[in-house]
DNA sequence: ATGTTTCCATACGCTACCGTATGGTCGAAC
DNA sequence: GTTCGACCATACGGTAGCGTATGGAAACAT
């Protein structure tokens, strides 16, 4: 007790910035859903307080709204990072793609919480748009495929409607969505039939 | 207020049973996700306080409980009519099954809102045992059609996480999968090629 | 009609969280 | 080294919901 240095928090004991909540917040949404992003359990998970939130922030709205952006702008990064994957064949392109998100989609819990918490103006309009942009670069790669764009988009829907079905499934009920090398293979070539 | 007969509340005032709560909390379920059921909001709405919920139920997870039954309950009815419904060809009963599924999914927000409270290890529970038992029906309608067992539980997954995908773009992108009568007609078309 | 059981109303305390108010601290600019 | 503004701590009040306690009212049996 005779040095005030050690606080019983991690040793950051710097300021914060709005960036700082941010992440935090989302970790929050990641790990507990949209009501995970709660001000004073977050201050003690920062070590600090409420007064610090609400110097950087109006409210607990514009916290999640800034979390939403962070996902929304990550998100996108890895859309633009999938397209310039060097990997020119679409087919390929496509499987790759996948193999990727339904990976992903079964470790991180962070997609199946924003469909969770659509109900929310801020998540249903991120969600919109990072929606309709996958659909639509996925319709983007059946029409290079060879399909009319009606048909394309069909495929497009279909391709992330699975998606995010088996996200869904992998963290709802795991057990009935076992890990299964020939499934998405199997995807793929329902996908790809003329 | 010379006149105690009518209260505020409807005509129905009469005593309640159990199941008169668990039907209500099943509507709450449905339309405000499982936070919905909160029983002092329950209350004002059946016209009752929580005297009545108290006596009917030990608590609050009682009731999620008792939802959660008659939810099954009701979806294994359901899968039992699907089953005798008069249609003795497996892809027609797929197809039959694709859409009405499909078109119900979009009506009824219930069982996304279940998803989104997979967190609930009840919720999880019921969901496992519903998942299993229709993935497991589907499978066998593959198999019907000639699959081999591991290809018709793959086509079986695939089905349903594209039901549940799109019960969840319906819901939370109502925009990005808009009613297309070709839809269902080409994911079938994908599910049966061989 | 009276006593029992069943069912409900009300009042209370408790927890978790949001948001405000106000004063304090620390670092940088002068 | 004082001053000023950025940043944070603390205390406070408010809301929503859970669960308990206890006194009644309603239905039913006798």
């Amino acid at each position: 007790m005779h040095e005030q240095s050690a606080r019983p928090k991690r040793p950051a004991r710097k300021r914060l910035t709005a960036d700082d909540w941010a992440d935090a917040a989302l970790a929050a949404l990641a790990e507990r859903g949209l009501a995970g992003i709660s001000v004073e359990p977050l201050a003690v998970r920062l070590g600090t307080t409420k007064g610090s939130f609400y110097w950087h922030f109006a409210n607990r709205d514009a916290l999640v709204a800034a979390a939403l952006a962070r996902w929304e702008e990550l998100s996108t990064e890895r859309i633009i990072q999938a397209m310039e994957a060097t990997e020119p064949d679409p087919a390929a392109r496509l499987g790759a793609l996948l193999r990727g998100a339904t990976a992903s989609a079964t470790e991180d819990p962070l997609e199946v919480r924003l469909f969770a918490a659509a109900d929310h103006p801020g998540v249903a309009a991120a969600l919109a748009r990072v929606t309709e942009r996958r659909i639509g670069y996925l319709a983007h790669l059946f029409e290079l495929l060879g399909f009319p764009p009606p048909e394309a988009r069909r495929r497009g829907v279909l391709a992330y409607t699975s998606y995010v079905g088996h996200a869904q499934l992998a963290h709802a009920v795991p057990g009935s969505v076992r890990a299964d090398p020939a499934y998405v293979a199997a995807v793929m070539a329902a996908l790809l039939t003329p």
